[in-house]
DNA sequence: GCAAAAGTGTTTTTCCTACACCCATGC
DNA sequence: GCATGGGTGTAGGAAAAACACTTTTGC
């Protein structure tokens, strides 16, 4: 393979992308188990070229682990201590690994990029996740959706970020009615309150937040939902546009 | 004078600051009449040191041109179009200016390297508009506070910044409380509704604000300030720390 | 009919707004 | 006393929360 080539990025500025999906009634986030340093878990992400704008190269990222085009993202925060890279216990077990999985491709110079002081361009996703098919990055063994009430440990300050993410998005959840792109096509009114509930981890009271979704006026009725049950079947919602 | 050493800095990153302060119950920014491209105006703004921390080099850049320490500082945006230098109609002039100005200082690899392709992060400042003593930098030939009711046109995309740093101020000033830190140590109620106002641009009545400020509980009441008039002294009013 | 869940309507509470009123101050 | 602005109290209304009730569905 032939030498990674970080001439083509901007040296010491990253984006690291927190994609949040829903399923199951529990919030998620798709996460890599990390090829080297030690098989830790880490969050996808990449780097800017030179020639491209940020908003354009966190939406490039997400294509290559989502396979999704024209993702909700949303820039939340810049992580730029001077030591959240350099004095990370994983920095120099990173360094050996990359050069013994692959020295023509990252050679002394690459890996001294590769692991030097980066500055981080947060940004945050939201998908459908039933139309995610997680393709795997350069460094990752793996993608996983995992709960936010159940995340392992993360390389270097990556728990943090995702901490600020999950701030963000619950600030942002209400006010820009982003929570949609969480769902597919169409949903009952139980499914966005499970949602909101998971977000929020904690209960609302199901007749009050129905009348509170519907006043928002953002949603269009559509027919039943039969589900066999015995009981009244739901409406089906759809986001108006 | 000896060549701008533009090695010390991480390439393609800046931090442009919108320093706000509050004045004659107008909400004014400090901003600078730019030395180059056609004396246009401009934001003050950095680089960041490739041994230093984000917030640290913008606390770096106020302290340069505030001389305060200390500074309440938000981050709020970045800016990172891969056109917003590169397409800038300042560009060309800014460059040659520069070198016309002092060809040692600013040789041909740094004029290139100033006028490259930036990611720019934005900060905002909130500061005692009593206590700064403006300082010129490196590209500024004065320094000037002007109100947000009246601002000149801006270099490159300063005047979309702004607008965004004013949009996240206003989301944060109740949220946050973080308006006192526009005001002396001491104020009257009045003048915190002043502030309001002059940053929302609306009224409030008078009754229901000082409840609403009160209910807060983050305000200790002082002695009255007697100011000569013929009407009842306001009490004086202290944030509590 | 019955259990389960959906959906609607009503009451209660809380919060925000408007406004009337009293208070201190200097002349 | 009086004009001026500071500060408090209260009534009305809108919005949110709590709760009671009706409807639909499959068995």
């Amino acid at each position: 393979m032939k030498k990674f080539d970080d001439d083509r990025y901007i040296s010491h500025l990253s984006i690291d992308c927190v994609i949040f999906g829903y399923r199951d009634k529990e919030l998620k986030v798709l996460i890599s188990k990390f090829k080297f340093g030690k098989g830790s878990w880490s969050l996808p992400g990449g780097y800017i070229l030179k020639t491209e704008g940020i908003d354009k190269a966190a939406s490039r990222i997400l294509k290559e682990r989502t396979g999704l085009e024209n993702i909700y993202l949303e820039q939340f925060r810049v992580f730029g201590d001077e030591n959240r890279i350099v004095n990370s216990r994983y920095k120099d077990t990173i360094k050996s690994e990359l050069t013994k999985f692959d020295p023509q491709r990252f050679d002394a110079d690459v890996t001294d990029w590769l692991t030097s002081r980066f500055v981080c361009i947060g940004y945050y996703a939201l998908v459908d996740i039933s139309k995610v098919n997680p393709q795997n990055g350069e460094f990752d063994e793996y993608l996983e959706w995992r709960s936010i009430r159940d995340l392992p440990e993360m390389i270097h300050d990556h728990s943090e970020i995702l901490t600020v993410a999950l701030d963000a998005l619950r600030q942002n959840l209400d006010q820009k009615l982003i929570g949609f792109n969480l769902l597919p096509e169409t949903f009952t009114m139980r499914e966005v309150q499970e949602l909101y509930e998971a977000v929020y981890n904690r209960p609302f009271v199901i007749t009050n937040f129905q009348k509170k979704i519907l006043d928002l006026n953002v949603l269009e009725r559509l027919e039943k939902k039969f589900t066999g049950a015995a009981n009244k079947a739901p409406y089906l919602y759809r986001f108006k546009k």
